[in-house]
DNA sequence: GCCTTGCCTGTTACAGTGTAACGATCGGCG
DNA sequence: CGCCGATCGTTACACTGTAACAGGCAAGGC
């Protein structure tokens, strides 16, 4: 029942999308782990959290950054690793148009395809799903004889926070 | 009258849409310089048939490669402005998932958006027009509150011809 | 216990993508 | 001529992503 809720700040500032949000995507991935028998490791649970707990799409190399510590350096390579395996099973998505990463917001199947509303101005990414869009793109696909494997829908634009905050401003 | 024709061969060879089609999008590029006051240099327009007659999505490095001679080299740095230029009236398309780049193939105005069906076996690319894609989009959009500057579609998959082959062989 | 196997991670090196900055060139205009 | 704007050449650099190889570590068979 939470649909497309934007949770009503669109990252505009570090909190992100809060703590409950990061625990509710680690038990997703423990879950999924356990059933199918897989390695839900300290990288790969410490990735998902830094994506998690930002509140707009992080590079693979800011990622690397912010899991270093003075003594204990993370390198890019392996936290592109991280970043497959977690992108592999629906728990982060890759935004193409900037060549970051955000944690997955709905929990939806393999079938179920997103939009990606990016904000040019604060930067934000809202993850909707629309069933509608879903039918359209098949239409169009199953007449034109194309088999889909994946879809990319990402829209660029204003968000209805800074829509708002230029006409007062 | 041409709607998502596919040209038949779906760029299975070198010879891609072959003059006809590039020598269509250059007049086109000659008519929008003439009516907006702006320069159709040389590099802009050598850069545009490449493209153009290349079947599939050509990265920058490839187009400045194409482009020099032994003894004239021409930098990917100018190319990308060229490319700027070009994908900024419309005249070619940035593939983001690919980091690539594709000639228009239907002079859609900037409000109309392209959906683009990449086959992961041939590498061809289909540019298709969809009003129910785009009402479907607009309406999620809307009621999302977000304000679209531009929007990017693009499916991976398996093109029609690929499939046919698969079966066959 | 010990060895083998598979998976994950660390490390290095490298290829590919894209941009900033500066200077030269060219054409239009007073 | 001198100025100005746009384009282009050149260099240098930052960012993105992958290949290849070595070490660690847990599980399972002997
Ligand atoms: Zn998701
Ligand atoms: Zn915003
Ligand atoms: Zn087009
Ligand atoms: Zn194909």
């Amino acid at each position: 029942m939470d649909g497309h809720d934007t949770c009503g700040h669109h990252g505009h500032g570090p909190a992100a999308h809060g703590p409950a949000r990061t625990a509710e995507l680690v038990a997703r991935a423990e879950r999924l782990a356990q059933d199918l028998g897989l390695q839900f490791t300290a990288l790969r649970r410490r990735t998902l959290e830094v994506v998690a707990e930002e509140g707009r799409p992080l590079g693979a190399y800011d990622i690397a950054e912010r899991l270093s510590a003075p003594g204990k350096r993370v390198a890019a390579v392996s936290v592109y690793r991280a970043l497959d395996f977690l992108t592999e099973h629906g728990l982060v998505h890759r935004i193409a148009s900037r060549n970051a990463f955000v944690p997955c917001e709905h929990g939806h199947g393999a079938g179920e395809s997103a939009v990606f509303l990016i904000c040019r101005s604060c930067g934000s990414v809202d993850e909707t799903i629309s069933a509608e869009i879903e039918r359209s793109l098949d239409r169009t696909l199953a007449q034109a004889g194309f088999k889909p494997a994946s879809r990319i829908v990402e829209i660029e634009g204003e968000c209805g926070t800074c829509q708002g905050r230029q006409e007062a401003g």
